[in-house]
DNA sequence: GTCTATAACCTGATAGAC
DNA sequence: GTCTATCAGGTTATAGAC
């Protein structure tokens, strides 16, 4: 590609030139930021001052806040996207589809719990107005489908599958979302998203789910 | 009272200059926009706007921002403490006593859905700085200790009563939350708030909660 | 108790040097 | 590509008249 010898070994250097390295240090730190506040309430100081560069930089890579927003939103449905590709949904019985759709989405937000804030932000603030399309598509439509195909197949109980859907998603996701106001029900210093904690989350939730809709 | 019959001709006036009835108008604006942006992405301007009062009237009776919002989740927890207090949930069976719990705490939801927002963005922006003892009396430590007795009658599956309560919560309070990000599920133009869905949301979630618990 | 006016500060965004 | 300096507008909070 069009790295010489020489732009290499500056990248190495302390104040690096790297472009890339540049932007997604930006969109790390406002991911970070957007979690915590949501498009309203991130300060683009925050992001500057958790980033290695300036505030200068966000508006020369990223035009204002709201497309620097939108970029964050963007790479974080990437994931997502991602994982769901990687299931096969359709040639896969509905509880163990659903078992599979439900760890890799907990599994993710395990690793990555600012997804969870930022899309409730982006209900509440922005009332789903860069959500949409995309996050119906990901997240919503294959686990109704999933769910439509086990009560056909009177696997599951007769539920409204959107219904469904949406408490399921609540079940698995709450836990992140309201782990700062919930975490006083464990032992004082107790980590919620530490990887015991978590795992012991997606058991219970799962286990929950599935009890949830299995038929009698 | 010290309410002479000249002062009381006054309140009807048009300019009011009833104390109790101007903090109630700001508590009202200022529980909305607390909703919409949590404290961090409240503006006091907006809180004015939507009062018959201006600006200043809100630092006259509450001096600052941070105390409005105190004022606000106060009263907030105050309708969920008089709600849960008349219930009984110690001499009722385990399934009734949550369905009488979550029944209560759904359907005031439904009247309140800031509520269930402001508890978000309380343990998102805040880490539940302002939430703690109360929050956790009211709504955690009640639903714990009905599945902790359900699960030790045999009536229930063998869960962690404090992860069941959390999914539990969620299951509940995810559709208000998330509901500007999930109406997409439904027909163009669905109001998730309407009687008809939310009392579809109530019937769906408690039947999914219930069923999530039950003992085989 | 309620208003208008304004102080003091914060925040998004840009200009221009390097 | 990156920085410093800075502006314009917004935001919390107060002073003082009525």
């Amino acid at each position: 590609m069009a790295n010489s010898p020489t732009s290499r070994k500056k990248k190495e250097a302390a104040g690096s030139r790297d472009a890339e390295l540049t932007k997604s240090r930006i969109l790390d730190a406002a991911e970070d930021e957007f979690a915590r506040g949501g498009l309203l309430g991130a300060r683009t100081e925050a992001i500057a001052a958790n980033t290695k560069v300036t505030k200068a930089m966000i508006y020369y890579y990223f035009e204002d806040k709201e497309k620097l927003y939108l970029a964050v939103l963007e790479r974080a449905f990437a994931r997502r996207v991602a994982a769901v590709q990687q299931l096969d949904l359709v040639n896969t019985p509905p509880e163990d589809a659903l078992r599979a759709i439900g760890k890799s989405f907990i599994s993710e937000v395990t690793r990555h719990p600012n997804l969870s804030t930022i899309l409730i932000f982006e209900a509440i603030q922005n009332k789903g107005r860069f959500y949409k399309d995309i996050a119906i598509a990901t997240l919503y439509a294959p686990m109704s489908q999933i769910i439509e195909r086990g009560v056909k197949e009177g696997v599951f109980r007769k539920v409204d599958p959107r219904h469904a859907a949406v408490n399921i998603m609540g079940a698995c996701v709450f836990y992140f979302c309201a782990r700062e106001n919930v975490k006083h029900l464990w032992e004082p210093g107790t980590d919620l998203l530490s990887p015991e904690m978590a795992s012991q989350h997606l058991d219970e939730a799962m286990e929950f789910v599935i009890a949830g809709l299995r038929a009698r």
